[in-house]
DNA sequence: TCTGGGGTCCTAGGACCC
DNA sequence: TCTGGGGTCCTAGGACCC
């Protein structure tokens, strides 16, 4: 029987926002983007979800809510540093911890607990540890149990600063007790999908067949499904971070907007920001896709892949122009790009002078965005011009 | 003046090959 | 005139997570 602690941090940007500015503590917060850009909340602080903001409510509907919210811009660089910090004291712990998301981790204590003077010890050690270090405000939930999936309900169950302790044996109230959508896992679709077939509640999943859910979902999701209904998850902690397969990003437009002109200079700046990230890891990209998101909210994308994998913004910008372009008959709300099919940059010097020049003005490129900032620099082909000729000579396949 | 942005994984269906 | 089945790759889209 293996012992894993899923670690959450309550609230974590708003906390960590109150931390580092005593002004914003006990205060209705919000960590949102701006108002008029129709964003929506990220994390609010424990006043504001009193006056009933929630997660990922829109900012609009969060300041109706409550109106004398403040809205806080996100500090994604802090919220790393931080994570790195609290990674620290979880690995003094354990030689397994997984970082789940920026506010999360998975513990695996099977072998550990004992010595730090049993389950309920080391969570209060870590908790003071964290309180010691890192701040009073920023507090954590902890879940434990013998598996991942348990360990995370637990932690959703006492919030703020909780510890609740799941055995095999609590498996019959939680299963009486929990819905369906409180695991991880199942979400509003997969709730539906499984009401299309009578199964309503946890003990409805705990007693479904296995081949009728692998018939229903495929056999993956079929089985991870029924394993779910058993209070099973036998997914291990993975202590060593993948690594990353694709690098996109995404824009929301301030209003839909038809205008090809300003679609393609927003693009081109989401391109580069993805290359920019890409090459900060030392990856090529060997496909591109791009995802388009018109007015009524529907998803379209394309994607190719590149006749020899790439890391520098003009050639992908092409591509993705190329793939994008079709798809602009009518208003966006948001434009993406991905970046995918990795491969690890080789260090081997080119012989050709081009091919050595244009790295040079590129890692020149990358040094002014690094000191001076993301808006310092453009590419000509922003302004229409070389464009054409460049997109002309793009294949998609 | 509804509904972000960063990801991962899975599935379905078609093309193509043997 | 009819016509299997397996495998792989590719694309598009869906679902889920925080």
């Amino acid at each position: 029987m293996r012992t894993i602690f899923h670690i959450d941090m309550n609230a974590y940007f708003a906390s960590v926002a109150q931390q580092a500015n005593p002004f914003l503590r006990n205060k209705a917060i919000g960590i949102g983007g701006k108002p008029g850009t129709r964003s929506i909340i990220a994390a609010a602080s424990q006043t504001a979800k009193k006056r009933g903001v929630k997660t990922a409510m829109s900012t609009r509907e969060a300041l109706a809510r409550c109106p004398d919210m403040e809205i806080i811009a996100g500090d994604p660089h802090l919220y790393e540093h931080i994570a790195e910090r609290f990674l620290g004291i979880f690995q003094r712990y354990t030689d397994c911890v997984e970082l789940f998301s920026i506010d999360e981790a998975f513990l695996d204590v099977t072998a550990w607990a004992d010595r730090w003077g049993g389950v309920r010890s080391l969570a209060l050690r870590v908790k003071a540890d964290i309180a010691k270090e890192i701040g009073a405000h920023i507090t954590c939930s902890i879940g434990v149990a013998p598996n991942k999936l348990l360990a995370k309900l637990g932690s959703d169950m006492q919030k703020p600063d909780g510890f609740v302790w799941l055995t095999k044996k609590d498996l019959p109230v939680l299963f009486a007790f929990s819905e369906l959508t409180d695991f991880l896992g199942i979400a509003e679709r997969t709730r539906r999908r499984l009401a299309a077939h009578h199964i309503h509640t946890l003990l409805d999943l705990h007693y479904a067949q296995l081949p009728i859910l692998t018939s229903i979902f495929g056999s993956s999701t079929g089985l991870r499904l029924w394993l779910l209904g058993q209070g099973e998850d036998p997914s291990p902690v993975i202590a060593t971070p993948p690594p990353s397969k694709s690098f996109g990003n995404s824009y929301t437009l301030p209003k839909d907007s038809a205008d090809i002109d300003a679609l393609r200079k927003t693009f081109f700046a989401l391109v580069e920001k993805a290359t920019h990230r890409m090459r900060a890891e030392l990856f090529l990209a060997s496909t591109i896709s791009v995802t388009v998101r018109y007015a009524d909210f529907t998803f379209h994308g394309a994607q190719g892949r590149l006749g020899e994998a790439a890391d520098d913004p003009l050639t992908l910008f092409h591509a993705a122009w190329t793939l994008l372009l079709p798809l602009l008959h009518r208003p966006c709300r948001l434009l993406g790009v991905h970046l995918g099919d990795l491969r690890v940059r080789g260090s081997q010097a080119s012989i050709w002078n081009e091919e050595t020049q244009r790295k040079r003005v590129l890692a020149a490129i990358d040094a002014i965005h690094e000191r001076y900032g993301k808006n310092t620099i453009h590419a000509a082909a922003t302004t229409g011009v070389e464009l054409k000729r460049h997109v002309s000579g793009f294949a998609p396949r």
